[in-house]
DNA sequence: AATGGGTATGTTAACGTACTCATAACACAA
DNA sequence: TTGTGTTATGAGTACGTTAACATACCCATT
């Protein structure tokens, strides 16, 4: 590891000490110009300023964070950051960072091998990070006899509740039972499932709300099928039910992409959405990439998840943290893919 | 700013310092059991890792990184995660930031306002960061003056060139090229184009080869038309091309989200895809959402971008950088929306 | 027994910052 | 003049780490 010549002839970045030196004051008055501390000569301030414009100084983060204790910035640490749930995740984090000024450490673990919590944590705890934020989109090998590192704010995004680790995460569970019930209202009762891969955590508690919606009105869930998110796979399930289920009214497809891809199939299968079959999905994720969006849909709040992530990651002094589980609700769109099933 | 006591009945973190008193070494030791290094004794290395266990040793990143001089994190500066430019820069970045055993310190600038280059990397700088990257998706209003910050690498991901800074960037002029290209091997010459709104560098630079190969072949550029990179808003202009405009035999749109869009809009007004009108967009973005997908397009190979993006920002020691320019072509997507132009 | 070379460990210094305390200069009232 | 308070500045210190150097010991070879 190379080291930084400690003389002033090489390249060494540009220290408080030396702004002093050029400026002819002590280097506290440097770091008083530097926070714009009020008990400084107008004068001297303007010196010690044009010293610092001349040699480029830029305070040292390690310095600094050395002495406060403080990094302002927190950790993230996810598998995929292009899948729809971990983006989304990141925006609001993002956001809520912003509001409190601080920047957010992203660490990318492998994209399709699982990982430990204890892994990503000892990896995340190396870093310059004030909290932990792990975002588990599939079940870790550890997760229950995981322990978090103790003087650090640790929160896992994910549905599963956890001992000793506040979780946060939409409600992917209640989603199910927000759609169901529109269903239901509807008049449906044979509603086909289309799930995500059944390893993703979000796919099983959808899943779950699914069944027990059904099995609370002591319907005889038929067999869900299983799909990879995208709307390929979804339209292969739908063109699936189309030729093999006559008495299916509706299919819940555990997300938009898939959503989209089971419509295309039942047209061109020959059935109407919504007027032989109705077609939910979750995420309000379409209005980008199809025109004239018609999706009956949940919408989660990202950015609240991500102040709450946020907030219990990095509590304020005093609000230290209980263990909790948060999870968020969403809110259902009703757009023109649902319509009351004909008796 | 809240200070951590100094002394052991308070909640600091656990220092090399407090391991050795606890295991009855040296810090230095325990610095070396900590680093691995090989001139330890077996049983006061397991002495020392008992320590570090019991009192929960994590090292501080601060110490560390004042001591080396590195942070071991680039630093990243978007205006807006989820766009689906700075979406794939980011999962690039991350990429490449991983080889090299490195995280990414985000940090997202207002979404709507534009922001001065001298302002993000003033505010970059403050952060553990070992090198500067800015994603330039609208032109800055500093950008001809920019000066960058002696001493730490900075790269700019924008199309436009810049004396003193590195520029990297998927070929944005050079994709309406290919696309061009095969529409004119099709015998297409009525090419209209829909692009993304006018403030965004890819846009103009998009915009600006349609126009160059219409010129080129002495074909007079119709009036272009502007959306906002949504599918509703190619839908509009898809419509109102198959309205206003017989002599038009094919479209180009700037991204496939309005590709799609349009398509929509040309199947609705009665009008075929590729018979009747060829359409053909950028970015490849649109398999998870669409099944069947058969656009014509253009993808680019945005890890490779993450790659030289990075390297240019942390060059290593000795590849010490001269300002370049570099842009990365992409590849043409030849599926079914395009067909020969029927004389 | 003396020398030399390896191994294990300790000591010191330096990285850059900001808090605490000390000091100096000055103004003003008693 | 002396005392009191205010303002500007400097000196000293601690934060946690690791490179460089120093020491102490053991064992093998002269």
């Amino acid at each position: 590891m190379a080291r930084r010549p400690s003389n002033d002839t090489g390249t060494r970045p540009v220290s408080m000490a030396d702004v002093a030196r050029a400026a002819g004051v002590s280097q506290q008055t440097v770091s008083r110009v530097a926070n714009g501390l009020p008990n400084v000569n107008e004068q001297t301030r303007q010196r010690v300023q044009a010293a610092m414009q001349e040699l480029g100084f830029r305070p040292s983060y390690a310095g600094r964070s050395l002495r406060d204790g403080r990094y302002h910035s927190v950790g993230l640490c996810v598998n995929d950051v292009t899948k729809f749930g971990n983006l989304s995740m990141i925006d609001g984090i993002a956001s809520a960072a912003r509001e409190h000024n601080c920047a957010i450490t992203l660490v990318e673990m492998s994209k399709t091998e699982e990982f430990s919590l204890a892994e990503a944590t000892r990896r995340m705890a190396a870093l310059p990070v004030d909290g932990i934020i792990i975002g588990m989109s599939r079940m870790a090998p550890d997760f229950e006899t995981f322990n978090p590192l103790p003087g650090i704010g640790t929160v896992i995004v994910t549905m599963y509740a956890h001992p000793r680790v506040t979780t946060v995460d939409s409600d992917h569970y209640g989603c199910s039972l927000l759609l169901m019930d529109h269903l239901f209202e509807l008049g449906h009762e044979q509603i086909r499932y289309i799930g995500g891969p059944s390893f993703s955590v979000d796919e099983q508690f959808r899943r779950a709300g699914w069944q027990d919606a059904l099995e609370r009105k002591h319907i005889e869930p038929a067999e869900p099928l299983e799909g990879d998110w995208s709307a390929n796979s979804g339209y292969e399930a739908g063109r699936y039910l189309a030729e093999n289920d006559r008495t299916m009214t509706a299919i819940y497809a555990a997300n938009d992409q898939m959503a989209n891809g089971a419509i295309a199939a039942l047209r061109d299968s020959g059935l109407r959405v919504p007027e032989d079959v109705s077609v939910v999905g979750v995420d309000d994720s379409l209005d980008d990439f199809v025109a004239h969006n018609e999706l009956t849909t949940v919408r989660f709040d990202l950015h609240q998840r991500g102040r709450e992530v946020f907030e219990h990651a990095v509590p304020e002094a005093g609000t230290a943290g209980k263990t909790v589980a948060i999870r968020i609700p969403g809110q259902l769109i009703v757009r023109h893919t649902t319509a009351a099933h004909r008796v």
